[in-house]
DNA sequence: TTGTATGCGTTATCAG
DNA sequence: CTGATAACGCATACAA
């Protein structure tokens, strides 16, 4: 195995100094004469000459590089949020390192700390930890980071989230729209804010008619998994046909689990949405691929993550653009998961 | 902004040299005497000292990080991968850099040397490219390459594949087994070997018993996205069923693209399994939450995340193993889109 | 326009 | 056990 070639190896082949090799091949603008210039283009190419990266970034404490932090790019919300920011971030030279905390706390941390320590200046993250003391340590040393998806307070963080309640509440009463008035919500624990919110839309537009709220919430916690996810919505599906007033319409907190209830339904022998409507959240791909076609609430996931990456590299171009939130509207997608049942006989 | 800590800021306050605060921070294993070491440690924390990893590993020459390219994270198959890739790394220490080629050749070589330039020296690959040109170039230089899916011929390369032809054989086979005569096959376009294979495969066990293969295959090329692979599988779905002899069962290249052909069939008012039958290629989750629950070849994607990153990793640690090809088995998931034709009335 | 010299933060060598 | 010093590959201030 041979040594790597550097730009001293160059330097000697072209009989410049290093100096004058590096300005030429970083693609500075400083003047160097076009002779020298194309004999050391010609000889980098010739030695196949690799720059090293390490190098360069230690010297100039700029590595080009962001980093990402989510749950899991199994979850095809996320894949769709990362394909948006790697969209941006390639266009601008950077590239992007993801991690997925798998739902666990101690590995987002662990991220964390591997992220400062390979001098990443720039973060992007939906955090599912609660402890924030150090995210604040690391924005204190100079990393930047914008917060999606997950609300995180701590003093300069750029926010951009949906309107989970707006979502929440426009899906319920788009069920109430169509005619239903005994609408059940499944939804997995209510300990993220996120979840949290759509519920209180959920509620708030039950209220608004005057409407029991009728709710059936996952006990276990998150080992997060589409399988689980689905499990999950059979198991709380069957819950709410057990109530003693089962409703007509299925609100599910997220499209899998939307998965997970028509299948429970239609294993009980009723049609979808004959016999019960039912409508997700996300707004994922396989939506439109299952029988019926699930009628959801879309989050724009791609947009969110276009969005996140550009504020983010504005913020490192040192643009002191001032702190704020985006708030990202959620879309009714209507297809044919609900029925109208107001219709007057 | 100010300048971060670094071993000779903890030197001084400890009154040491740098070379004993490299030695206590970095967890080497030479001598020093518990008292320095404590206080270098104590000292370290309390001033929120982050290693620079850049300095290290420029140092070491060595980034303890692996880079993986493959298609797209989107697709549930590869993003199973890489959890098993991210798992067994993690355990070793080790990072992994994600990077999505995006079914774009171009793309992909950019990567590929984006890289060779972050000095990572392991590579895991699922390559949609056709010029092993650069990646023989990067082997020369010392970087370890393990070849997975896809098939890439290049000297010292090690392969970890499935035996996608024995899969299509087997769907096919089991089509065949049910009573199935007239067996469609729907692909997209036959240009990668693993598509291929998969075609060997069911071509193979049609002419055991002298049937008659009918294909479908989409003339488009590959805009890699779930949704126009589901439209795909609707699109050649529907040829098949315009034959002159339509088949009693399709056999679709990918699950999604069943999903397709299954959604096509709906819409015409045949039902899965009663009126056709349809098998899929790849076992991803969504699979069993359709309806019905789609019967699948499964393809063991996690292992095979898992056992590439074990080899790479061997690679790495200069364990000299003979180049090798690892074939993973696949298996048939038999759930509920395949009927039983052959009972005699 | 070019070269020299220095330092980025770390580890490794070698001498004490 | 500890310290001084030289690299690692690169960019840049300064000198020529």
């Amino acid at each position: 195995m041979k040594r790597p070639i550097t730009i001293h190896d160059i330097a000697k082949l072209a009989e410049v100094s290093s100096a004058t090799v590096s300005r030429v091949l970083s693609g500075s603008d400083y003047p160097v004469s076009a002779a020298t210039r194309e004999k050391i283009q010609r000889i980098a190419k010739e030695s196949n000459y690799i720059p090293n990266m390490l190098g360069k970034q230690l010297k100039t404490n700029s590595s080009m590089t962001i980093g990402v932090i989510i749950p899991s790019i199994s979850n095809p919300f996320y894949s769709s949020v990362i394909l948006g920011i790697e969209g941006i971030a390639r266009q601008k030279g950077f590239h992007v390192i993801v991690c997925n905390s798998l739902h666990d706390a101690a590995l987002e941390q662990e991220y964390l700390k591997t992220i400062a320590e390979k001098q990443v200046k720039g973060l992007i993250i939906s955090s599912i930890g609660s402890d924030q003391a150090m995210l604040q340590k690391l924005m204190d040393t100079g990393m930047k980071v914008i917060a999606i998806d997950q609300k995180v307070d701590g003093e300069g963080i750029s926010q951009i989230e949906f309107d989970y309640r707006k979502g929440g509440y426009m899906a319920t009463k788009h069920l109430q729209s169509m005619g239903h008035r005994k609408i059940g919500y499944v939804t997995s624990q209510l300990d993220r804010p996120s979840r949290r919110s759509i519920y209180q839309g959920y509620e708030e537009a039950m209220r608004e008619l005057d409407l029991e709220p009728l709710t059936a919430e996952s006990a276990e916690d998150d080992v997060y998994n589409s399988l689980n996810e689905f499990n999950m919505g059979k198991k709380l599906a069957g819950k709410l046909l057990e109530a003693v007033h089962p409703p007509t319409a299925i609100f599910a907190c997220n499209d899998v689990m939307a998965f997970g209830v028509i299948n429970e339904l239609s294993l009980r022998g009723l049609q979808v949405p004959r016999d019960m409507s039912v409508i997700g959240f996300d707004g994922i791909e396989y939506g439109q691929m299952i029988h019926p076609p699930l009628t959801t609430i879309k989050q724009p996931d791609y947009e969110m993550g276009r969005m996140a990456c550009s504020m983010l590299l504005d913020l490192l171009n040192g643009e002191t653009k001032p702190v704020y939130d985006v708030v990202l509207q959620p879309q009714l997608l209507e297809r044919s998961s609900v029925a109208d049942v107001q219709s007057k006989p």
